[in-house]
RNA sequence: CGGUGUGUAGCGCAGCCUGGUAGCGCACUUCCUUCGGGAGGAAGGGGUCGCAGGUUCAAAUCCUGCCACACCGACCA
């Protein structure tokens, strides 16, 4: 490719809404275009990345034995209305009519398709197991777009869904995939980790998430620094303390807090330590209109997914307005307290094992100290409510947790049974009877990968793509090349050297001075870079210098191909 | 959906308070000089000032409504 009529669309400025690296040098140098809220075009450099990115995960797919197909975007309301997510998927369903008046979405997934698909093609255990993915555009109606192509309302995913006889067979595919997602982040140059997930609304029981490594992302993790254990923190138990609750020690008193509405003013009010207090959450209980207390301590921060698992707790979780807090208790959000409360109270495990503790009085303005269960209380019902901190001990015993920030770029399930039940999609087994399909779905995100690669992969200059997924790997800069025929003519030969040995090349035939052509092959992170200007040549070399490199380096002319070539190999 | 903020040339912004000729930088076009790290000069092109209504002799500017976008909280690849 040459740069003169090539749309490169570089920028000096960065344009203002882009708020992380990653979205502000996909703009600058020229990836991608905002049309709209969360929706993109994905200029030439942009599109050859997305492609490498695509090609990878293509590859490794078919050699862990799962079939490329491609289905509809559009999908009739009736397949999602069988499965039960017409009404269950929510407002980020994007739905459409036709002009017929009938019901349509704009796919978010393809459970649907795919199960509809397999229930009619596959009807023998002799055809199972087998594993079907799409590389294709998804449509989902965020409530909030963001961060460029990491969060946008279209995006390019691998979806590939198993289907299996057996619970047995499902485990071995997921395991096949966990491979195959390793080696393909492995290939792209990605600091990545798997980690165990919650399953969420796509179903199922089994789930893993695999993360880019960047302080940017979305999704705390949690791991073990002495072994393998690795969660997001959603799903990171908080093991029950080892300590046994203390005895008391301390009256029961009220005391009057005027102004004080957080932890932390209690804390300074009163001058004791966080971990000495209680706060009280107020959620919405399972049966309408029923309310339940959390209680944590003071430090410590309510882990919503948890919460809403617990029996006894609406889900989604909602936590209640302060109208609805003051008719039951008689006080704000700031002053609430377990003491002598009539709603089931759920405390978690640490809050369980404190003595002598302050709380709200649920009286505005005045709180409890030396507060101890048992005495001035019930011990309540007691479950994991809380987000894990650093320091914790590590949920399989061995190690204490530490918490970095991931991208989620992956997402293997094992659904189980949930769809192929609600579709009916069966097949006979050896014995003639009929067994409903075990199945597993497993995605990765192509276009946020190009985001979180960049999160991970750049300087000061512009991005420094990791090998497999620069947009060329090669660019050849002539400096004076409109004045200077020996340079036009090497780079020429170079370029067409390049090309027949199929090399990605990018040759900057434009007018430019050299400082924008540097500036501009930097910003958009050519691996490598070949300048060839009068001064060398007359001497018989081209200068080289790799994106990560500090220096430069002479290089003869005539071998100037095999020098690549070795760069590139290795 | 709630909170906050912003809409003026392709991009980044000023002008608005105090109504009166629509401006600056980058980018773009032409010419001259320059040419190993985002050059200098000269001359140009480009804007229904988000949309609609209102006030006024006169609205980018004041008022009302709407729309769009961004950021902060509940969703997910």
């Amino acid at each position: 490719m040459r740069t003169r009529h090539y749309l490169l669309a570089t920028q000096k400025e960065t344009p203002a809404d882009a708020e992380i690296v990653s979205h502000r040098l996909m703009l600058r140098a020229g990836l991608i275009r905002k049309l709209s809220a969360g929706l993109y075009t994905w200029l030439p450099t942009g599109l050859r990345v997305l492609r490498k990115v695509e090609q990878v995960v293509r590859e490794e797919m078919d050699r862990a034995g799962a079939q490329e197909v491609v289905m509809p975007v559009v999908q009739p309301a009736e397949l999602w209305q069988e499965s039960g997510r017409w009404v269950q998927y929510g407002p980020e369903l994007l739905r459409i009519k036709d002009r017929h008046e009938r019901d349509f979405c704009l796919g978010p997934t393809h459970e649907e398709v795919v199960t509809e698909l397999v229930r009619n093609e596959v009807n023998s255990y002799r055809q199972l197991p087998i594993n079907l993915y799409q590389i294709q555009t998804k449509v989902r109606d965020e409530i909030r777009p963001r961060f460029g192509v990491m969060r946008s309302r279209e995006f390019i995913m691998k979806d590939a869904y198993s289907f299996h006889a057996s619970q047995a067979s499902l485990e071995e595919t997921y395991r096949a995939m966990h491979v195959a997602y390793c080696a393909v982040f492995e290939r792209l140059g990605l600091a990545f980790r798997p980690v165990v997930a919650d399953s969420g609304s796509i179903g199922g029981s089994t789930s893993q998430e695999f993360h880019v490594l960047a302080d940017s992302g979305e999704d705390a993790i949690a791991f073990s620094d002495g072994s393998d254990y690795a969660a997001n923190i959603e799903m990171a138990e908080a093991l029950p303390p080892t300590a046994a609750r203390p005895a008391p020690t301390a009256a029961l008193e009220e005391v009057a807090t005027p102004g004080v509405d957080s932890i932390a003013s209690l804390c300074s009010h009163l001058a004791v330590d966080a971990t000495r207090t209680v706060k009280t959450l107020v959620v919405a209980g399972e049966e309408p209109g029923s309310l339940v207390a959390l209680v944590l301590r003071g430090d410590h921060s309510l882990n919503t997914v948890k919460a809403e698992k617990l029996p006894g707790v609406a889900s989604p979780l909602r936590l209640v307005e302060e109208a609805e807090v003051r008719d039951t208790f008689g006080a704000g959000f700031g002053s609430l307290g377990p003491v002598g409360v009539a709603l089931p109270v759920i405390a978690d495990r640490s809050a369980a094992v404190l003595a002598d503790f302050s709380c709200g009085a649920n009286r505005d303005g005045y709180h409890l100290v030396g507060v101890n269960w048992e005495r001035d209380l019930p011990l309540p019902r007691i479950e994991d409510l809380r987000e894990v901190v650093e320091g914790d001990p590590s949920p399989d015993g061995k190690g204490v947790l530490q918490l970095k920030r991931g991208i989620e770029v992956g997402h293997i399930f094992q659904l189980g049974t949930k769809y192929s039940e609600a579709m009916d999609a069966t097949v006979l087994d050896e014995h003639g009877r009929s067994v409903t399909l075990h199945m597993g779905c497993y995605g990765i995100g192509v276009s946020r990968i190009v985001a979180a690669a960049i999160e991970q992969n750049h300087d000061d200059r512009g991005i420094t793509w990791p090998a497999a997924m620069a947009p060329f790997e090669v660019a050849i800069v002539p400096l004076n090349m409109h004045k200077s025929e020996a340079v036009t003519s090497a780079a020429e030969a170079l370029y067409e050297h390049c090309r027949a040995a199929g090399i990605d090349v990018l040759l900057d035939d434009r007018d430019e001075r050299p400082g924008v052509k540097f500036a501009d092959m930097e910003l958009i992170g050519i691996p490598h870079r070949i300048v060839i200007g009068d001064k060398s040549l007359a001497e018989g070399e081209f200068e080289y210098k790799g994106r990560k490199d500090d220096e430069a380096q002479r290089i003869d002319r005539d071998h100037a191909l095999d020098f690549l070539r070795a760069k590139l190999a290795g």
